[in-house]
DNA sequence: CGCCAATTATTTTTT
DNA sequence: ATAATTGGCG
């Protein structure tokens, strides 16, 4: 007993105290929001709410895994073990699991990640339309997500380009049928199935709104339409729900995130009481100044304006570099003179950019100065070719309706099963309604097939059902192992490759994919392959972190939000990259890219630098680049300017700024209060 | 018909 | 760096 509610301020207090009824928590950037929200549910507890009636969806698996750990951290590790803390995406994952049988779906099923959702579009893109393909892909996949997001209403397929509009309307169908068909779900799926199930059937409704009384949802501006439908229904008559966070920071649009919900909260439910944290604890006041100048210019926004009894800090160095290098090797400089001074430490800093293909020029500088680093997103480890290859493998053994992932390794490694023969037999299989694999065994009778073809088929039929038995007598973990030196992946790692460095990184992957199967299986004896492909598709943190967040942090902006560091660098700072602008040069949407940029400072505790290059390759030529409108946004008496183009302009400034800064970062490097 | 090597285009942001 | 595509060869 006793969660100390003397250490809030006042609107804080205000936020964990009001239990009842819908609230609407606005929290500005480092206001102490997880703070708030962790001693809520403990508050909650204490009044004797079960932690079993408590629902928190937070955005990342990170934070929710965070989450559960601070409240254990206030009510005891037992009691917080209780608690339902998700994602949406997990939570709807785990209503599936017990209600999508109700659908007609099988028991077992799958989830499709973006890849194999690519891969299926594409098929059912040839199917429909055929021929001239002269739709891009990604932006049918774009219009069909949306629909999905928007509850699954077709609606939104109309005011866009008529073209993409009637086609988007006829994969929808054929996309929804096929996913039906090989008993898979997309990540859209996981949201807008459950609350379709709710709506078939008030009854398991009404048994989740039993048990789910009290509703936490986190980074709310970032809820689209279908998760938000799911919300208002398990809220229900009661209400009982706590929104938490800051429309300044929603930058998922292009996920179907929709700033009204939060904007117009008051207007969704009865009652509703608002709550608004201003006060900053991060970071100090030139900084604040800055992110609220910035802001400031949006429109449709709930106004805030944070404030800090911090003092103003040092100022922001507004740095320009004549090329990208130059900027990645000032960033590299600056990070090893604050390292070799002792300010910090290199977790303790961040480098942040627009898109990841900006980290390429920064880790080679970092590279080369020796400093380690961590980055996070980019290339994750399940996205190698050679492991999606073995998980393909996997899932088409635990569901041979799969036929995306048959299509995926049904030719690799070369086996005789080419395109045209591929082609004959996705022909037969939708004649017949059937999936791929139903169809292969079949193949003898298919007189449009050559003896060859055959043969080659019935091998890759018996190698499947071979592994099939395999993964029930000696559990799936052996069953891989044993498949992956069937199969021969290893010769297959070095077949297309130059390098032998190469193909031994691949072999390690390998080995590293394999070693972890053997461990999930290990730990989890219950779940089986399905347990480890949904996990594997729903939370991509890496198994095993092989430096353990030691190194100076690297990555987007989108990545970064909720988090903080004492040092920021932003990097990019520039017309096209941020605002980023995309095919026609055109910014899509300048008020999210503006709160891109907010997000991006507010990073900030102490000290932060604004990066940009004069010039910078495109397509293999240097261009020039022009200066973001941010910059502008920014009052010059809170910046330094940096032009390494001077050389006499250089030194000085940053030893001035190192001195003055080390002082102040010594004194104030103590607390760390993490936040969103 | 399938295999392989060579060439070309493609990277906003992520559960 | 990786697809997807293409062309030549078996």
């Amino acid at each position: 007993m006793g969660i100390d509610l003397s250490t809030l301020n006042p609107p804080q207090r205000e936020a964990v105290a009001s239990t009842e009824g819908p609230l609407l928590v606005l929290a500005g950037a480092g206001s102490g929001k997880t703070r708030v929200i962790t001693f809520r549910i403990a508050h909650l507890m204490e009044r004797g709410v079960s932690a079993t009636n408590i629902l928190a969806v937070t955005f990342t698996n990170k934070a929710a895994a965070e989450m559960r750990e601070r409240v254990a951290h206030l009510v005891g590790e037992k009691r917080a073990r209780s608690l339902t803390v998700s994602t949406f995406h997990s939570f709807g994952l785990a209503v599936l699991k017990k209600e999508l049988h109700r659908l007609g779906y099988p028991k077992q099923f799958a989830i499709l990640d973006a890849s194999d959702q690519a891969s299926l579009v594409k098929r059912v893109l040839k199917e429909c339309n055929d021929a001239d393909r002269r739709f891009d892909v990604r932006r049918v996949i774009s219009l069909v997500s949306r629909a999905k997001m928007a509850g699954g209403s077709l609606r939104s397929l109309a005011g866009g380009d008529p073209a993409y509009d009637a086609i988007a309307r006829e994969v929808y169908d054929r996309y929804q049928r096929a996913l039906f068909n090989m008993a898979c779900v997309d990540f859209d799926d996981l949201i807008m199935l459950p609350a379709q199930i709710w709506k078939k059937f008030p009854e398991v409704l009404e048994a989740y709104q039993w048990q789910y009384r009290y509703l936490l949802i986190d980074e709310y501006q970032d809820t689209n339409a279908s998760q938000f439908e799911l919300v208002k229904l398990l809220a229900g008559e009661r209400q009982n729900i706590c929104a938490v966070g800051d429309d300044d920071q929603s930058i998922y649009g292009w996920r179907g995130a929709e700033v009204e919900h939060i904007l117009r909260f008051e207007k969704q439910f009865r009652g509703v009481k608002e709550v608004r944290l201003e006060q900053n604890y991060r970071s100090t006041g030139h900084i604040l100044s800055a992110a609220n100048a910035v802001i400031a210019l949006n429109k449709q926004r709930k106004a805030k304006r944070l404030w800090t009894d911090q003092g103003e800090g040092e100022r922001i160095s507004v740095v320009v570099a004549p090329t990208e290098e130059d900027e990645a090797r000032f960033v590299a400089d600056e990070v090893q003179r604050l390292l070799y001074e002792r300010t910090c430490r290199a977790d303790e800093m961040a480098i942040l950019y627009r898109t990841n293909s900006q980290a390429r020029p920064l880790e080679e500088a970092l590279q080369l100065a020796g400093i380690r680093y961590d980055t996070h997103g980019g290339l994750k480890f399940f996205d190698r070719k050679e492991v999606k290859d073995v998980i393909a493998y996997l899932r088409l053994c635990h569901n041979l309706q799969d036929d995306v992932s048959l299509a995926r390794i049904v030719n690799t490694p070369a086996r005789g099963i080419g395109d045209t023969t591929m082609e004959r037999l996705h022909a037969q299989a939708r004649a017949e309604g059937m999936h791929l694999f139903s169809v292969m065994r079949r193949a003898a009778q298919n007189p449009e097939l050559g003896s060859a073809a055959v043969e080659s088929v019935g091998r890759f039929v018996a190698l499947i059902e071979k592994y099939r038995a395999l993964i029930d007598t000696e559990g799936w973990s052996k069953a891989a192992r044993e498949l992956v030196r069937e199969v021969d992946m290893y010769a297959e790692c070095r077949r297309h490759v130059d390098s032998s460095a190469a193909a031994a990184r691949k072999v390690e992957n390998l080995e590293g994919l394999l070693g972890g199967i053997e461990r999930f299986e290990e730990r989890n004896q219950g779940e089986g392959v399905a347990g480890y492909l949904a996990r594997l598709a729903l939370d991509s943190r890496d198994e095993e972190p092989d430096d353990d967040g030691k190194g100076v942090t690297l990555m987007t902006l989108h990545s970064a939000k909720g988090l903080e560091w004492p040092v920021v660098f932003l990097c990019g700072m520039e017309e096209d990259l941020l605002p980023h602008s995309g095919m026609q040069g055109e910014v899509a949407n300048p008020d999210e890219e503006r709160r891109l940029a907010y997000v991006g400072i507010t990073r900030a505790r102490r000290k932060l630098f604004l990066t940009r290059a004069a010039s910078r390759f495109k397509n293999g030529q240097p261009r020039p680049r022009t200066p973001s409108r941010f910059l502008d946004d920014i009052p010059a008496p809170l910046t330094e300017a940096v032009n390494l183009s001077d050389p006499a302009a250089r030194k000085p400034v940053n030893l001035q700024t190192g001195k003055d800064f080390f002082a102040r970062m010594r004194a104030k490097m103590t607390e760390g209060e993490g936040e969103g």
